[in-house]
DNA sequence: GCTTGACCTTCCCGTCACTGGAACCCCCAT
DNA sequence: ATGGGGGTTCCAGTGACGGGAAGGTCAAGC
């Protein structure tokens, strides 16, 4: 398979195949043409580092997953310690917008947004309270 | 003011005063030994971007909204809509990470976390259900 | 056989908002 | 004079790509 076939099939831009091969998560072969010659391996490796990704694990933790994934004595406990890390950033995370929401919110429900100067939410960011 | 003093009273790394300044965001004039004078006013303005930085603002945001905060006759209206495009994003930046939790949180709860291989989490990234 | 256009390659720069570090200058106290 | 704690500039790196240039390759149509 040539990259542009791996990439439909992965839902990865060819730019990020080329990136990730770069920094070693897949060694695809190369053609004769020097055109990069994908196994079916690499596209399943390509498709699961893609769906680790858009669930937010990092790269450093995508090659984690991955040699965990290739790894057939692993113990999924040490997968599980990975992904409970993980969900706890995301729930970290959340827990910060939803503080930048409360607060931005708060201001934006008492601006009243007209042609006036007067205006809450600069005050808001002015001042500490 | 040194630098010093006015990375404590605003609350930001000395670093970060200095690349504000790269960036145009303030203008502190200079003693004759080439050390940055800062006024009270440029505090109040490393005061009012830390804090739109900390709501979320990006930078590009943050000098308008200082066009805003400086410019007397500006009208609310545009202040809040700034700010409502900004909460919608992290509105939107929540909800991403409530489906990213929600799918990890069922992969997780699935997982025995033992020594042994088999491993639900890493089904559920290796196949696209 | 030649051209055209779609594909592929590498390489380099830009993104965003800083952060770390090197090398050097300035000021004050001992 | 020396030491330490300021300050300064400049350069490089971060994460995870994306844009675009310059050029090689392949298949189809004329």
């Amino acid at each position: 398979m040539n990259i542009a076939e791996v990439a439909k099939a992965a839902g990865l831009p060819a730019k990020t195949i080329r990136y990730y091969e770069e920094i070693g998560l897949i060694q695809p072969k190369r053609s004769e043409n020097g055109y990069r010659a994908f196994a079916t391996s690499d596209l399943h490796k390509l498709a699961f580092v893609g769906r680790a990704r858009s669930l937010g694990f990092s790269i450093v933790e995508c090659r984690a997953l991955l040699a965990l994934y290739e790894d057939r004595a692993r113990a999924s406990g040490d997968v599980k310690a990975l992904a409970v890390t993980h969900l706890a950033q995301i729930r970290a995370k959340i827990v910060e917008l939803r503080a930048m929401e409360a607060t931005l919110a708060d201001l934006v429900q008492a601006c009243s947004g007209d042609h006036r100067p007067d205006c809450p939410i600069l005050r808001g960011l002015a001042k500490p309270d």
